[in-house]
DNA sequence: CTGAAAGCGCTTACAG
DNA sequence: CTGAAAGCGCTTACAG
């Protein structure tokens, strides 16, 4: 698909202009150094040749000659563009798409990758990745191999949310959930909440992690008690019940909308509350309480790290803080209230 | 940022299998003609060579080289990835993606295009569509310029939406807004209409001149008079009265439910519809009359048609239809209703 | 100041 | 059956 009969190259351009195919190159790429003066009359008649003509330089062997290219992968483990995977991909890819846009990036989605057991591979024999100076992961659950792997050769990358599944530092761009739970635990404190039940599903991220953990830190007034649910919820109004807890928490909006819904009448009493993101949800009328969590901002983040980590020299990447985590906002909303009150 | 510590070339492997580098080209692309016959031992020494490396083929080298890259451009006229534009571009960006997943390609955005009086640049300084094996556009107004161009230079290309605005003939896949008009217009002549005033940007769009020219077609017991709005709707009650209309068609559901506001109790007796896409749109709690449009289909059907006109050789493009318009069904609605009938 | 040459990693005729 | 060579379009030392 090469040598389109359309297709302009320097040395054409060269030969319009009569001058070397080198200089061609030195123009269009602004070289002025101590050893290299182009006459701006040369310089002058080199660009009318490209102005006349439809000149556009070929990326391909920019790359190939060891230039980047301004375009950065984007790695998603599922599917992005579907209509239920907006909820969670749809403000990143916002934030991706503006901050691309303000790089002067152009972005390259890996939907090539083969599925395996529901998730894409981001290595496999064909793999375009090579193509981008660099790439952003996106997923909930990422593949510490893969990691691994993106460190050993050095290919510069960042990941959306936290990880801490390899031994070598990942670059990343998070959200705190540690700390915003820790700050819905103490409001829950000021409800006077003394027992809260928090429900997750058996999910084996980072961020599930770290909200654990900070349950684990839970003030001494507040017992929390994790709860692995399965797929049926229907035995959860006797879990709570058995619990005695005056509030239930879910890991997200999704599973407390779930466990309102089998909860019922039952439920009535309860405070509920996601430990993510709740933008839109509500229950029984009520703005769902929860966090509001900056996506978007972390998404274009994580894209202008990976600049910095693609045009800085190795050398000085210690100098540049490769594990962020942003801060969210606790989102009271209506449905965590004082312990008994009405729901 | 190419020799990168952690990279593995061909020559890499070929030291390690003791073969010449292009024998390893030759068991990588499956290279087994009459004249080339590579023994299964030493392809298999190959074979392991590769597996035990990390080796991924250089995309950019074998571009270069002249084969295709299993890399599809997208190119927006507009974000496509913002909130706003998901109801338009989102469904069309669905079928994009898993067609290029069933395709087994790559998606190259081309977010870094200089946006200029609002809209982006196909063609600029350091485009990299040379990348792709072949574009869609997408947008509501194309750059007839661009369009040119791309058959000039005969790179692979569809448009999404059908096009008219050049000479050459342009490849794209559409909606059928003409028959579909038609076919609403018979639907308001069946309930007993026979005044219909037709509100429409200035929008110089094939898509907005495919309802004009059918509205102009209108069957003879129908009187459609079109109207172009401006940014202030505040005089349309006057005008609605005195075209003696019972009925008010828009080019798109947002300018109806704009019409519909302004109109407010004035408009209580009038049948409304919007010549285009009215999933989820509601007026007055009444689902909005008008079509549905396979958005999804026409955004894989593209993909398709581009794969299409990549692989086949340009001598056979003859034998494809390169322009497709799709059908779309009418959606009856409850706000288009028998003439006078309550709305 | 400018050009000839080497090289980026790959593919594909062309000789052995 | 296999390798040395040319070439894809570009950049960058290196000589003039």
């Amino acid at each position: 698909m090469t040598g389109k009969p359309g297709k302009v190259t320097q040395r054409e351009i060269a030969r319009i202009a009569g001058v070397s195919q080198t200089t061609v190159s030195m123009v269009l790429n602004d070289r002025d150094g101590s050893n290299i003066r182009i006459p701006d009359a040369t310089r002058e008649r080199v660009r009318r040749a490209i102005e006349q003509s439809t000149y556009v330089a070929d990326p391909a062997a920019r790359r190939l000659a060891g230039l980047d290219n301004k375009i950065l992968g984007v790695f998603t483990y599922e599917s992005a563009l579907t209509p239920e995977s907006m909820d969670f991909y749809g403000p990143l890819l916002n934030g991706i798409e503006r901050a691309a846009e303000s790089l002067g990036c152009d972005l390259l989605f890996f939907t090539s990758s083969p599925v395996e057991e529901g998730r894409r591979r981001l290595f496999h024999r064909n793999t375009r990745l090579r193509l981008a100076d660099g790439c952003v992961l996106l997923g909930q659950q990422m593949d510490g191999e893969d990691l691994e792997r993106l460190v050993a050769e050095s290919f510069p990358f960042v990941a959306v949310g936290r990880r801490d599944e390899t031994d070598a530092p990942v670059p990343y761009v998070g959200i705190d959930y540690g700390s915003l739970t820790g700050r819905l635990l103490d409001r829950a404190v000021e409800l006077g909440h003394e027992k809260v039940l928090y429900l997750h599903r058996d999910l084996n991220s980072p961020t599930a992690r770290d909200r654990l953990s900070a349950i684990g830190r839970a003030p001494g007034a507040l017992a929390v008690a994790p709860f692995a649910v399965g797929a049926d919820l229907s035995d959860l109004p006797q879990v709570v019940a058995r619990s005695g807890a005056t509030a239930v928490f879910a890991e997200d909006a999704f599973l407390i909308e779930d466990a309102a819904l089998v909860l019922g009448g039952a439920g009535a009493g309860l405070s509920l509350a996601a430990l993510a993101e709740v933008r839109g949800h509500r229950i029984g009328g009520r703005a769902l309480s929860g966090f509001h969590t900056p996506r978007q901002q972390v998404a274009a983040e994580a894209l202008a790290l990976l600049q910095q980590l693609i045009s800085a020299p190795a050398e000085e990447h210690g100098g540049i803080e490769i594990q962020r985590l942003l801060q969210g906002e606790v989102a009271f909303g209506e449905t965590l209230t004082v312990r008994g009150g009405a729901r």
